[in-house]
DNA sequence: AAGAAAAATGTGCTCGAACACACCGTTTTA
DNA sequence: TAAAACGGTGTGTTCGAGCACATTTTTCTT
């Protein structure tokens, strides 16, 4: 039943030699009908799976998977994809992979499309990418697609048929979490939904989010409910959130849809006394720290490292084991309160 | 830098055969110290690391692993681990091992020990196993123990020296979370801790799940909630939970420590118009639909699945790359509500 | 019918680790 | 002194897939 077939045996069973299996087995040609019709006959009877170790030993070539992400350096919400990454190279070293990542500038067009130009230099069998702006990822995507290198994408989202895989979140859900969330904590009452970016690159991002907690809310028809959006930079949060506090005394509740809930926890904790509820993105530390002194509610984690892991991981297994890879892989939507976050931070 | 060396590669850097160096990897003796040291000298330098495909292509030895767990037809608890071990197995299949899944009645230690003898005449390398029985799981440990036999242990924790590896959630934790979201929901009143199972063998598992629920109110002060436990059986639900209800008119939550949280949504919605809160443990498909049905507001994952799935990869992959086995794997405590679980189920 | 071309088939090497075995030189033993 | 024992070393084979190349068989051509 479970006994593994080699080629060796198929060729015995059939009367013919390993060669003309293996012509079989890989559509080469040059095989007689009479031969073709005794090798499928008992490729029909046998579960015939190829060995995958042998094929990787003796298979010289060695595939290059480029990863194209956000420099840590200007933002650290991308530090968890380089240890996601990092994951990947550890488990592949053993085969013919070379995983290369490379970083660009998050607040640059131009940083994107020269760190591209670097990468199609290397000519990679495929390449992962967070897909940040979205007018060059379709140029790009087209440049690689004529180049015939394999694209996925992880993180953003981009609406385009080009692209035909992607790992990363339903974000509308994850603000219909939010919303769900905030709904448990507050009876009624204003609720900011607040989107502070350094740049707005992340602009549709945070409208599905901003989206998906709006339709929680209009769903349910829970008018005891007021939505305001405030969009803040980092500049300014110190002047405008105190002053946005005074001129909205019913507020009680603020969703942020980015990962610097840490940002506005601090600012809130000196403004005022009132409490708030505050619910935003991601594990990274400052987050976890308030969420620790119970100034922030609820964290959604977004696993951009599984995320990353995935992404890669999906690609060297396409080339490896022929695996298929999986059109869009949403990773779910983690709730993450202070009882539980600890079993989530790595 | 990430070239990668052959045991050729060092006998010819070193000046000797592949035959001498490999008894230097491997302590197998007859080197001179000459050769020895010669050998080492290269092996300071350069970061050899075996190539994992060569040596599982050569190995001829077929690793036996066996997973010991209850019959899913008993409990459907155990069905998604047994997708999980499917996972491993073909994640696995193309190296030398085998994974054999033996099933027990969970209600009776006899079937439990039977089924154990039936694994020791397979004579495995490895076992996976469900300490159900607490005495038994000591007794059977050690006889593994005896016959060389690795043992690793997934889903109820046993506190015992002669058990090295657990993959499972820590059940006080989650019974805090489950607390803390039932803090959320109600502002005060009567909360009622259900233990609800067939047989009693879970009995540590859900005195550790109430025991942190307790906590978690006592630590906070919260003297507005009055807890009180209560043991139920399959049978007499429909008798007893509707007298409790009304015997405690103040009763507003519900935290059912098993999974079957499904029995008391049904009787519930049968016997009061009462809004009570319902929290409850794992995504089985009648605890999901009463999710959606808004009868049961949280349901606390325990993700079995990935239970097994870890329980046994950890283990080939010890066999097959000679990687630790940790000793302990607790895996996050995932909060889930209607929002966010459809990513869950799978 | 002979020779050339084409088609079909088989053989043999490679990948890297692991290990059995053969070999050689020195020392020990009968 | 010859043979056995031993420490040390190198060679060769194996695992299964993949592919280049050699070899055989068939078909076509003149």
């Amino acid at each position: 039943m479970d006994k593994k077939y080699t080629i060796k045996d198929i060729a015995q069973m059939a009367g013919v030699s390993k060669g003309t299996v293996d012509r079989v087995l890989h559509n080469r040609g040059k095989v007689s009908p009479a031969a073709l019709e005794k090798i499928n006959e008992v490729l029909n009877v046998i579960d015939y799976e190829p060995n995958l170790i042998a094929r990787n030993l003796k298979s010289t070539k060695v595939y290059r998977i480029c990863v194209l992400l956000p420099d840590p350096v200007f933002d650290p919400y991308w530090l968890p994809c380089v240890n996601g990454i990092q994951d990947a190279i550890t488990e592949f070293k053993a085969y013919n992979v070379v995983i290369e990542t490379h970083y660009f500038n998050p607040e640059s067009t131009k940083s994107f499309l020269k760190t591209h130009e670097a990468i199609v230099a290397k000519s990679p069998d495929a390449v992962l990418l967070a897909p940040l702006f979205h007018k060059e990822t379709i140029e790009i995507i087209k440049q690689y697609e004529e180049l015939g290198i394999m694209v996925n994408t992880f993180n953003n989202q981009v609406e385009s048929s080009s692209i035909k895989s992607f790992v990363g979140q339903d974000l509308y859900k994850s603000g219909r979490v939010a919303a769900s969330l905030m709904n448990l904590i507050l009876p009624k009452g204003q609720i900011a939904i607040i989107h502070i970016d350094e740049s707005l690159k992340n602009a549709v991002h945070m409208q599905e989010k901003e989206r998906g907690f709006r339709s929680y809310f209009e769903e349910k028809d829970l008018s005891d409910f007021s939505l305001t959006t405030l969009k803040l930079k980092y500049t300014n949060i110190e002047n405008k959130l105190p002053a946005f506090i005074i001129e909205n005394p019913d507020l009680s509740g603020i969703f942020i849809t980015t990962s610097k809930a840490y940002q506005i926890a601090s600012t809130l904790s000196n403004a005022t006394d009132k409490k708030i509820a505050l619910i935003g993105y991601d594990l990274i530390d400052k987050n976890v720290s308030f969420l620790n002194q119970g100034l922030v509610h609820f964290l959604i984690h977004q696993n951009q490292k599984r995320q990353a892991y995935l992404g890669v991981s999906t690609l060297v297994e396409h080339f490896l084991f022929r695996k298929d890879i999986p059109e869009t892989i949403l990773l779910p939507i983690d709730i993450i309160n202070v009882e539980n976050a600890s079993f989530y931070v790595s």
